[in-house]
DNA sequence: CGCATTACTTGCATAAGGCAAGTGAAATTA
DNA sequence: TAATTTCACTTGCCTTATGCAAGTAATGCG
């Protein structure tokens, strides 16, 4: 455990992971305006140790070369878990924004939960599976 | 999930949680012996946010006054799930010193093995849970 | 009383993080 | 085709956090 924490023991790691596993996001710019406000520097340094880690990849997709997509590895997708546990218990002990009775229902369905994210993933579905609960205090 | 991850989201307060949930660890000497070297004014800093933070309490216990004993509270062990989540990926995926069946076993009894920490929790067992998987190249 | 132990704190050096501006290549617009 | 914009970063500078070694106050022990 304290391997994985020298990757993820910081403030953006898995908000970076989390943003592409339910989120959906894809680019550079995506991250940066994800709301949390991470700067330019730590975001292209955050990517760049998580696509050594192997957890994510970075390719070109697209026409437009200037674009790059960040996409999860196998690797990447199997910290679904942690995140979902991350997620109830921040719904639970702390103001998160996020409606309670949603998350406390993905609680009681951790593992259809879980398939449904590895589903979209695996199909490359572009649609997010959770919004951004930015409206209220807190966030996700 | 960004509240809590400006909770956690260092090197070092989830190893705490950790060693207070399944090595049962309760004094500042035993986390700062604890093998991965942290610094005593970072350790107390960590102590004193959980605190704050409700994930753990400091109280005198024993006859010894110099004594203070570190113990999780409800909101702490709940993170057992996300500790067991991170246990379990690194297991899989890094080289982490801890045997993999094990792991794998606990993967197979996710709720046995979080019944049982809460069990040694509640009775106060004094027992750890889990060893210290030093004697190799990794850390668990 | 004197020394050891426990749980810290303090001071200082180094590393990491944050902010604003800048760069270069590709696309878009005039 | 030239100018402008977009995108994915990088650079420089400053602030904050971390790490290390040493120190301190309150106990306990012989």
């Amino acid at each position: 455990m304290s391997i994985s924490l020298e990757l993820f023991g910081d403030r953006w790691s898995l908000l970076i992971i989390r943003d592409l596993m339910v989120r959906a996001y894809r680019t550079f710019k995506e991250f940066q305006q994800s709301g949390e406000g991470i700067a330019t520097n730590i975001l292209a340094d955050r990517l760049r140790k998580l696509e050594t880690a192997g957890i994510i990849t970075a390719e070109a997709e697209g026409q437009d070369r200037r674009r790059v997509g960040y996409r999860l590895t196998e690797k990447g997708i199997d910290l679904a878990p942690v995140l979902l546990e991350l997620l109830i218990w921040g719904a639970r002990h702390e103001q998160t924004g996020a409606p309670c009775e949603l998350i406390e229902g993905m609680a009681k369905n951790r593992e259809a939960v879980l398939a449904e994210v590895r589903r979209r993933w695996r199909d490359r579905d572009p649609e997010p599976f959770l919004p951004e609960f930015g409206g209220g205090d807190g966030q996700s």
